[in-house]
DNA sequence: TTGTACGCGTTATCAA
DNA sequence: TTGATAACGCGTACAA
């Protein structure tokens, strides 16, 4: 079955194309008697607009890209659905492009797409978001862009976050209020910022209440499960034991809880467990995880907006910063 | 910075834009050296041949569509993954059409971005490979697309799938070998073709080993978490507890453990449990879950690599079964 | 308020 | 082995 063209509906409705393309894109000056026509031609032959032919066409594609690398599925997966949520309103179609495995051919595959694709737009998320040399090239292109978490503001690109120093204080400030003060933390990947504004917002509030930075023992892990079971096991072989543990996310958070098991620790009577993301995992364990939100399908959300308003042309604030929350499960309890 | 465009390539060559295009499509009949010319004016330009453009006016436009429905994160993200990784092999572009959320306006949906996108075909995952409608619909349009593990042979597109029930038969058999005679049973969502697959194996194995089908337990899930400790709730509240629960996916598995460590009852001395796929959460658990591993990125590498053959005109298999094997972890030991 | 003619960057036809 | 030129389906000047 051949597709409709624009030429089938203008010979349907008894009207000319630009008239059909003045009614597809909601220009004014159209008689309402004309409009109500080419409309219900439309229906009519059921017609799609083809996207490729407008992109041509016109300057716009109606599309734009969502650049991500690994984390993890639930991050992946909840960026795609804020951002599929906000394109599905909008009318707009969202290119994903992973840069999952790509090593430094990165930069190379960013710019491919976006010259082949003709996106109108990308929104970045981290860690790519943070990768300078990208952001530098990006701009050179004149690509419009909206970054997520990004670890500057060298650009003038507007930014989406959340303040993870804050809610790594509270998480601390949380824990300490419980009783604890030997609180162990596993670090994140230094090269996220995030997790560097974790550790910072740890021990800025460790400080604040006054406690000895020397019974603060940091693990560094690699925001992975295993990463996490094996700090775990580093600071319960310690002599003086930590009575919690606050992991810089939730993966880390889970291969805590099996070490603790391993060794027959209770959690929490014996040890408190606190994680960061309130992923999937965190209601999936035993016990479930006390952990932050990050509203990170919001996030997406806001980004694919700002991104969207941006290619119209609007004004945009340069800083958007979503709330985060506590979310208190039965992993976290006074020490013993 | 404008776009390089043919026309600029072709003037560096010093050829016309027809040899250019023949040297980008790999086209037979150009001599050696004005390829090599035209190649080096690509890269010294840096061209990207537009994507609308050669839409537009070749019939093909190296794009195709992978169509799925939540399932899980996990899920979602091991199959974009295999298709990314084929589709980056091929140069081939891949959107993502989601229809989560998307209720009975899915059929309308899908059609549409298939007309939109001009899509030169789809890879369509389960559930939505078994919505008999839609696939009727696409037939009708014409439409060309692989689909994964459906329920039926009733179209003549190629399918990929995996044993399910030979899969759970071997579970099954795995469990009674150790040793287990009372064998409960989670049940997936009914109308998920691969539920019912696995729900047939168990049954039929345990009639192989003659088990009296009265100490067969099945409780119903929904493949969510909670549905899975429910259902084991109920089981072990039962005056006969089984030995073992068997879960159709890992998700219900996990809810399983939880269920266990509230109750106190220890995994796997006294409760061996078993899940189904291999996602991440198999491996995340305490104890880690012994399971099937379902070869899900495989499967839509596979799929995605028969749907670009079709596309190019190419015979391809009617039926593709990719392997799957049990992966055996901490959670399943000889009853007590 | 509506329509005509041209161009977007490719591929395809056919001639050279 | 190559090239001129016409599509592809739509948006945009500009004219009516």
């Amino acid at each position: 079955m051949a597709r409709k063209t624009i030429d089938d509906v203008a010979a349907l409705a008894g009207v000319s194309i630009k008239t059909v393309s003045r009614v597809m894109n909601f220009e004014k000056g159209v008689r309402p008697a004309t409009r109500e026509r080419v409309e219900a031609a439309m229906a009519e032959l059921n017609y799609q607009p083809s996207l490729p032919a407008r992109s041509l066409a016109g300057g716009r594609s109606n599309l734009i890209g969502l650049v991500y690398e690994n984390p993890s599925a639930n991050y992946v997966f909840n960026v795609q659905s804020g951002a599929i949520a906000k394109c599905r309103d909008l009318g707009i179609r969202l290119f994903l492009q992973s840069c999952n495995d790509l090593g430094d051919r990165l930069i190379e595959e960013v710019l491919a797409v976006v010259d082949q694709t003709h996106v109108d737009g990308l929104v970045i998320t981290p860690p790519v978001s943070a990768n300078h040399e990208l952001i530098r090239s990006l701009d050179a292109r004149g690509v419009t862009f909206v970054r997520m978490a990004p670890d500057d503001f060298i650009h003038g690109s507007p930014v989406v976050e959340m303040d993870d120093e804050a809610a790594a204080r509270e998480m601390t400030a949380y824990l300490l209020a419980l009783g604890h003060r030997r609180i162990g933390f596993i670090a994140g990947r230094p090269d996220h910022y995030s997790s560097r504004l974790r550790l910072k917002g740890f021990r800025e509030e460790m400080r604040a209440w006054g406690i000895d930075p020397d019974s603060e023992c940091v693990e560094q892990g690699v925001n992975d499960h295993q990463s996490g079971l094996e700090a775990t096991r580093r600071m319960l072989a310690n002599s003086s034991r930590p009575t919690a543990i606050f992991a810089s996310n939730d993966d880390m958070a889970a291969g805590a809880i099996v070490a603790a098991h391993e060794l027959g620790v209770d959690i929490p009577d014996q040890l408190s467990i606190a994680g960061f993301d309130d992923t999937q995992v965190a209601g999936i364990v035993w016990p479930t995880l006390t952990t932050i939100h990050q509203p990170v399908y919001d996030m997406a959300f806001a980004a694919t907006g700002l991104l969207i308003d941006l290619i119209k042309g609007l004004e945009v604030p340069p800083v958007t910063k979503l709330g985060y929350h506590m979310v208190r499960r039965a992993s976290t309890a006074p020490p013993a």
